[in-house]
DNA sequence: GTCTATAGAGTGATAGAC
DNA sequence: GTCTATCACTCTATAGAC
């Protein structure tokens, strides 16, 4: 059984037994849904009895705190690194590209991580999602920034700088529903398509549009 | 208590205590997902035993597959209406915003019961999923099609039509994971927005870009 | 740290009275 | 057509041996 994808987020968790755990819930809490997840089924996939999950997780509810906060906190560092050094850069066209090539691709690559984290919100404690609500901000605020300043520098025109964060936000985090390995399209060429896609949102004067 | 939008989509389910069973389980779905619904709370929803739930329908997941199949008529009925009649006219940007309007407007009105239709899929038996799919299809063709014959009259500016209209559809469908009517955009203002969005995706020479 | 065994609570669905 | 009562099963989580 190879764990492809999943290994690079949670590669570094340890003990050995606490990782593996961790790689079954994913596949499982991505499969079928938390709820619909059996600790026996966690178990088994990391080769382990039921009783044996207790030892390294207090609850079901805290493996997928586990997964959620460490797939959150990703996905805004992918983000975050995006654009890193480029703010105040003239060239907002290039950091709108950037961050959405790189926040689509990471949904891609990591879907079956990106699916728990942006679809078993629901499943967190109110505590432990009060934490993750933080994280999630980030990601949008980063967003609207490289709007804002490309608005400001007259390269985009945006009526709606709000919103339009908002749908290309919400765009490249759909990326984890219907992306399949099978599919067509692979994670490098989904991005291309979608920076392209996002500069035309911003109104970027030369996005696409023949003179 | 009440139903609000849900009872749009299911006013004219019959006996009364099969349509009111129905509307306690879209809100209980779309709550905590189908598999954290028990049957009590559904029948409790609807001011009934558990028991008698299966008098109206064989199982949980029938119950899913009613709310499911009527759901996706309902949203693939709202699209195709909203172009009607204007195949092959000259306005395809007209075509395009209406779709758009009407598709965002029915997932953010409808929200409860899009929630159910989008994203508990995966809880249907492989017979009754395979029956949704060709539904789902055809919302995806209808929107492929209007943006081909923009192109075909020279209207938009797309390279890669099929990924243009999947993000499309993507950004719309998204909707009903986002909305609140507690939010600070009613859905006709979510539409309006959406509907301009769109064509700069399509690279509708005018939209929102002065000349 | 992992196992077997099981407690204790809840689940979907059914039986039979009315 | 709806109820009360309950079956047969599964669930999360724990106890105690090793």
């Amino acid at each position: 059984m190879t764990t492809g994808e999943i290994d690079e987020s949670f590669g570094g968790v340890t003990p050995d037994a606490a990782r593996r755990l961790l790689l079954g819930a994913v596949r499982a809490f991505a499969e079928r849904g938390f709820h619909a997840t059996t600790t026996r089924d966690i178990a088994g996939r990391a080769g382990m009895s039921p009783a044996a999950l207790y030892i390294h997780y207090k609850t079901k509810e805290e493996l997928l705190f586990h997964i959620s906060r460490v797939g959150h906190e990703r996905s805004v560092a992918v983000l975050e690194e995006s654009v890193a050094g480029t703010a105040g850069a003239a060239d907002s066209a290039e950091r709108l590209a950037r961050a959405v090539r790189a926040f689509v691709r990471w949904h891609a690559e990591h879907h079956t991580t990106a699916r728990v984290v942006q679809y078993e919100l629901a499943a967190l404690g109110e505590e432990h999602y009060a934490q993750i609500v933080v994280l999630r901000r980030r990601s949008e605020e980063i967003l609207r920034g490289v709007l804002e300043e490309g608005v400001a520098a007259g390269e985009f025109d945006i009526s709606d700088i709000r919103g339009t964060a908002l749908a290309v936000m919400s765009l490249c985090i759909d990326v984890a529903r219907w992306f399949s390995p099978e599919g067509r399209r692979t994670p490098e060429e989904i991005g291309e398509l979608y920076a392209d896609l996002a500069l035309r949102m911003a109104g970027h004067r030369t996005a696409g549009l023949p003179a």
